[in-house]
DNA sequence: GTCAACTCGGACAGGACGGGTCCGTGGCAC
DNA sequence: GTGCCACGGACCCGTCCTGTCCGAGTTGAC
């Protein structure tokens, strides 16, 4: 999975509840992580509709939507694209004893099998949201950590 | 997801019930597959102790247990390894308002979410057997299907 | 016992994909 | 008008996957 993932939700995190928009590289430096790379992350989750980007002065990222109604599993689609792991390349039809293409209307067993992993893995991550994870982070560092991270951002 | 793995399960559901050891090369003939590149795929699954190789004159490969003892995740580990997709990198503890490392006992949230996700899915995989496999494929194209393979590969 | 053929095993290149960076363009507020 | 900021594309680089090769070891036959 790729790295700007991570950077992505942190961003969504932080980003919860910010009334004003925050310019990209104020969540750069906010993170520590390189500036460039993290703008082409934002540039994904505004193209998925996640994030709103407003331009000009004073500009910046906000969400679109209640952090509640944004799953863990939208934002990683939106970075790492929705395609699943694996492909199945139809080893059943080539070599000596290829199968006859009307007996493989239906997906073969090890695609199957794959498909349900991925559909789990899916599901997994669709079970929690932004707003989840906001929740946690009050919880494990202390309710005011958020707070002061977004009052930084509004600097 | 490496394409590796698709055709070492291809290999393993051959395997099973076949007593005498089969030639890497049979196996790249039969899959119609590059004979060097499923050599070294077999070599991750001998090093893995999930099949046995006896060399010289009428050796080849064969299954080390009985295949409904092989889970689908075990042949995934071996070929792709069993890191995790999703890697950490801490993000909490860098930056203008980094987290003190009395604060950072626990993972962060978002990595026990992946984390997670990452078990939803290897339990996925490790409810289905090569065995279950096999009586999959005799059930959706023929009983007779498999048997003819084994017979091919004999040859 | 010797030979020969066949097998696996690891070491070795080529290439594709994605991570990461940079700059020019267009739009908004002041 | 001017400065700031997001957007899109082009570009370079490292890494992993794909693919190939040759040597070591073993077995079976003679």
């Amino acid at each position: 999975m790729s790295g700007g993932v991570e950077w992505g939700l942190h961003c969504c995190v932080v980003l919860s509840g910010s009334g004003e928009p925050v310019p990209a590289a104020k969540l750069a430096e906010f993170h520590d992580v390189s500036p460039s790379y993290l703008a082409k992350q934002l540039q994904l989750l505004s193209r998925a509709g996640l994030v709103r980007s407003t331009q000009g002065q004073s500009g910046g990222y906000g969400l679109t939507r209640p952090p509640a109604e944004i799953t863990v599993l939208d934002v990683v689609e939106a970075i790492d694209g929705s395609r699943p792991a694996f492909r199945c390349t139809e080893v059943r039809r080539r070599g000596p004893l290829a199968a006859p293409p009307e007996k493989c209307l239906t997906p073969c067993s090890i695609a199957r099998v794959m498909d349900a992993a991925d559909r789990a893995w899916r599901e997994s991550l669709r079970a929690v949201t932004i707003a989840d994870l906001a929740g946690e982070v009050g919880r494990t560092s202390g309710p005011e950590t958020l707070a002061r991270a977004r009052a930084w951002l509004q600097t």
